[in-house]
RNA sequence: GGCCCCUUCGUCUAAUGGUUAGGACACCAGGUUCUCAACUUGGUAAUACGGGUUCGAUUCCCGUAGGGGCUACCA
């Protein structure tokens, strides 16, 4: 049988990480056994819907390589649909209409919480007779259809990540079905699509374990064969709660625009909760590498709290890894002060090995273009004095100037010309390093001094270490 | 409150009856042409607790504790 996954979000808004790593785990057991990978946009809820959020997740699927078959399936265009199953429920005495207001279920379910019991729908409305359900429809009273849920019955099913997982009927509520304003709820909904779409595995979020005694019971009562299904853990806050807004950023927008990669946001998320095997330790893959070694049955069965120093590092490791014509590109947008494209370009090189995030680039760049301005006690190495600095300097720009233009032309071979000069002369690369580093950056922290003059070139280079001079005078 | 799920270093995890309990991130220390980064070598650090079963339990069973999820005419 032909392997069918879906990836089935609500357009509420944002794409949540946590979706996007449900989308994952579909998007490759479906590749990894030739099958199909669906898309279906869950709209029934009316008052949560956000207009657009549909095309922003299919935009970010696509621009994450989770490219899904056939087009996504609307559950707005549906509602008859819904509605005929419903009605054949009703018709087999599966399901049945509820009036009840808003307001007696809400006082119902208190006086069950304060009775220490499981709220849960009285099954009131079932005792109504042919004539009573006719004349409300009739007077179209607001009302409901409910799942007519059996009385003492064990609902279990082999969950591929979980094991057997059992529930009672008993605990199971009379699930409203169709809402009063004639859409489906989610359970309905899904368990009607997911067969018609002929969903054979459904991997999701642990918070829909407690609904799946809900499905199963509708697939039952239509006489369907319901998919497999593997519910995987949640990602979690550093306090182990389910990950959400109030601790940090959740949506996949919000990393992308930190300066995360989306190679390296996708590989972070197969990564956590799942690992290849015993023996690997290996952490950086590619979606194709995922395809091939992704193993459903290995997802972990706790909860993960997303770390983000692990994702710094991972990011960090696709940054140096990437060629840097495309890392300019990805940094240009953080240096719009930086028109120059050759210079840019330079910082992008020197930075590189630097960076976590490509936000980073516009920490502490200023002086590759600007003079910059600092203390001149800070010329001072630690282990000299102003007066060394300040004759240091001057041995530097001689020899700086005895060397060619065409000697600034690349890192190393400036570097090794400066290093042989120092060698030469029996200096310690202290004395001369760090004042010239200083004198061409201004701060404590910054790169080599051979990639900063690289990066300025000849002439800006002198200057800045002629200004130094001035400065320890 | 009820139902369900989970529990190995700070974090992500490996090890499914026999290991000095392994790796990665983070952290600490050393190395590397001055600082930072990168790289590299080494180090600190865990089986929640209590009972079983067994010659032997991280591993199997039971209980306790802790954490999480669900408990809507939301998904």
């Amino acid at each position: 049988m032909k392997i069918i996954t879906r990836f089935a979000p609500s357009p509420t808004g944002y794409l949540h990480v946590g979706g996007l790593r449900t989308a994952l785990y579909n998007f490759l057991f479906a590749r990894q056994n030739r099958g199909k990978f669906l898309l279906r946009i869950e709209d029934t809820d009316r008052s949560r819907l956000v207009l657009g959020a549909d095309k922003k997740i299919i935009k970010i699927l696509k621009d994450f390589g989770l490219k899904f078959d056939n087009k996504p399936v609307y559950q707005s265009k549906r509602l008859k649909i819904y509605q005929k199953y419903a009605r054949r429920l009703l018709e087999e005495g599966k399901a049945y209409y509820c009036f009840c207001t808003p307001q007696r279920l809400e006082k119902m379910r208190q006086e069950q919480m304060k009775n220490k019991q499981a709220p849960k729908y009285d099954k009131a409305c079932l005792k109504l007779t042919q004539q009573e359900i006719e004349n409300n429809l009739k007077r179209k009273i607001p009302g409901v259809i409910r799942l007519k849920v059996p009385g003492n019955k064990t609902i279990k099913w082999q969950d591929i990540i979980r094991g057997e997982i059992s529930f009672e009927s008993k605990d199971v509520d009379d699930q409203v079905l169709i809402k009063s304003d004639g859409f489906p709820t989610y359970h309905l909904a899904n368990v009607v699509d997911d067969h018609e779409m002929a969903i054979t595995y459904v991997i999701r979020g642990e918070e829909w374990l407690s609904s799946t005694p809900k499905h199963l019971l509708i697939y039952e009562a239509f006489g369907w064969q319901a998919p497999k299904y593997a519910h995987q853990s949640l990602l979690l806050n550093p306090d182990r709660s389910k990950l959400s807004k109030r601790q940090g950023d959740v949506s996949v927008e919000d990393y992308l625009a930190k300066g995360y990669l989306k190679e390296a946001l996708l590989n972070f998320l197969a990564i956590i909760g799942w690992t290849e095997s015993k023996a690997s330790s290996q952490e950086i893959y590619s979606l194709q590498e995922l395809i091939e070694k992704f193993d459903l049955k290995r997802l972990n069965k706790s909860g993960a709290v997303f770390d983000l120093e692990k994702l710094d590092w991972l990011n960090g490791c696709y940054i140096r890894q990437m060629p840097l014509a495309k890392l300019v590109k990805l940094c240009q947008p953080y240096l719009p002060q930086i028109k120059d494209k050759k210079l840019l370009a330079k910082i992008v090189k020197v930075e590189q090995e630097r960076l976590k995030k490509i936000s980073d680039i516009s920490q502490d760049i200023d002086f590759f273009y600007k003079e910059p301005d600092y203390n001149p006690e800070l010329l001072i190495w630690k282990k000299s004095n102003r007066d060394a600095a300040l004759e240091n300097l001057v041995k530097l720009e001689d020899f700086l100037l005895s060397l060619p233009e065409k000697d600034f032309a690349e890192v190393e071979i400036l570097e090794k010309n400066i290093i042989d000069w120092i060698k030469k002369n029996n200096y310690r690369v202290g004395d001369m390093l760090w004042p010239m580093r200083v004198a061409l950056s201004g701060l404590q922290n910054s790169p080599s001094p051979f990639e900063i003059a690289w990066v300025l070139g000849r002439e800006e280079t002198l200057e800045r270490i002629d200004k130094a001079q001035k400065k320890l005078k």
